[in-house]
DNA sequence: GTATTGTCTTTTATCTTAAAAAAACATTTG
DNA sequence: CAAATGTTTTTTTAAGATAAAAGACAATAC
């Protein structure tokens, strides 16, 4: 087969969503840009709304004729990508359902199982190989080393030298830095997660993922920034399957990246060193906690 | 077209190597260790072997006829696979002709230069991303960020950070621990270096890599120990085609890791902490000045 | 009876191909 | 004539095909 069309799905399930609100579109460039995609896409979805009867299109009037129904959208099932179907599902065998360290993989067979080509299988396992959960000899097959206490230990201890390189850099940056404010951003929203924390507890990994990518961008070091895929990725599949203790485990962390930023905000080196340790410690147990197989 | 027998050709030509010494061969399963293939490749090498003449084979029998000359030999343009070829010469454009920052590249356009199909590129591309040197935009081109000053200074950044850090793991390796054995093997090598480094310059990368390897691998840090992966990709490439002063860097690295050795191996770690140090920033001095554009 | 060889099966590396999506170019419209 | 639309070309994504290489199993030799 040839490549799938989920870009463009995706893009005209958007476009329905933007049509409810709206009763005419605007020109095609400006709604690629809008959508995130080519004109050539936009084209295609114009044309689709059209046969559909949402939209009359001539030209440059696109006029609704209809608002969108349920039954316009593309179903969930056909607009994932096989990279996205892929890492999904791979993650899952990985993390929710665990494998032993040592279990060897091959390409073809994971592929048939996923209902994938042997192509992006590949691709995505040559992409995942930099997290250090799998490893490949040349001409032979792949290794799983499994989501392990020893890689728990290895990823943290990497993610703490450069977190607390990264604070510290932060407090170095001019008062004028786009960053402070938005510091101050995410300080507010922290305080309304500590609101209504009972309600929102499972939405907090995506502000913790943009909190700490806050503080490793002011590195100004693309090893470090990178490295934060690796982290950001295992938590969250692995927060995902395993939610045990996920709301008092979030009104921790906000009650540590409160302090945290409070101590960025001091721009007090010693202070700032006790709070970013303090919250990476709590993270680090938590973590070695919710592994298989530790008593804790 | 299908898989290349550049596995075959590499290991049929190190086998006329040895029966340059022999006068027959052993067992299959032997002769595929000691030539890193498996066995159906062993007997496909003695079968060519018999048919050139080079070999008299009967099933434990594989007697030498003549010594092996070199029209036997696979010329070196056959042996190289197509991963090799694609490293080699998208290395070459990259630090040895330098690319501006912002070049952007297709993966099509670069295969039919190169010479190869796109897939293989494009795996490469994609192994090759976690170097930093290149970023893509899904749908879209890869961007080539270009050598520049700041990827080095961000790639010593945190070389620096992780050899301190293995090293001062290293010092608390067991007295029984074979990295000790392996560092007083390492130190006579690099005695040798001093008598005779004039005429061995050229391999003194080798001896490098190797020596920083064994430091990092105190580390017993998966993260640390394959971000040196990174690090000797670009000093392999980029001194190979930058040999000025070549001679007296060398001169100086070898006493530096003379010292640093001898600091190792003091387990004192204020001495460690200098001799890791002045090494690491006479590397990075180094680095920054053999970049174009710098005037240094 | 263990190591070696002979035979067969599976898997990887690589190229080719097809459709989707992007990008470039040409034409029209306000 | 600048911004939009229409058209064509190029490039990416994804799957499939094929020979090389690995791996597994059966048969043989010492």
């Amino acid at each position: 087969m040839s490549k799938t069309s989920t870009v463009f799905k995706q893009a005209y399930n958007r476009c329905l969503s933007l049509l409810a609100a709206r009763d005419c579109l605007p020109s095609e460039p400006e709604l690629g840009l809008a959508l995130g995609v080519s004109r050539t896409t936009v084209r295609t979805i114009l044309a689709h709304l059209a046969e559909a009867g949402v939209i009359a299109w001539d030209k440059r009037s696109k006029v609704r004729l209809r608002a969108p129904v349920d039954a316009d959208f593309y179903p969930a099932e056909e607009t994932d990508s096989p990279a996205e179907i892929i890492e999904r599902s791979f993650m899952r065998r990985l993390l929710a359902q665990g494998v032993e360290p040592g279990t060897q993989i091959t390409e073809l067979e994971l592929a048939r199982e996923i209902g994938v080509g042997t192509s992006s299988l590949r691709e995505f396992l040559i992409r995942f190989s930099r997290f250090g959960l799998i490893e490949k000899r040349p001409n032979s097959r792949w290794m799983l080393k499994g989501f392990t206490r020893e890689f728990a230990l290895e990823l943290t201890e990497i993610r703490e030298m450069f977190e607390l390189r990264s604070a510290f850099a932060f407090i170095e940056l001019a008062e004028a830095s786009p960053a402070w404010a938005a510091l101050d951003a995410m300080e507010a929203e922290h305080h309304g997660f500590a609101d209504a924390i009972a309600r929102h507890y499972v939405d907090f990994s995506e502000l913790d993922e943009r909190f700490h990518r806050l503080i490793h961008n002011a590195s100004r070091n693309r090893f470090i920034v990178d490295f934060y895929d690796v982290i950001a990725m295992i938590f969250h599949y692995h927060y995902q399957w395993n939610k045990a203790g996920g709301r008092e485990r979030n009104a921790v962390a906000v009650t540590e990246h409160l302090a945290y930023i409070d101590a960025l905000k001091s721009r007090d080196k010693v202070r700032l060193q006790a709070a970013c340790r303090a919250h990476l410690d709590s993270a680090r147990t938590t973590l070695l906690r919710s592994l298989p197989g530790v008593v804790g």
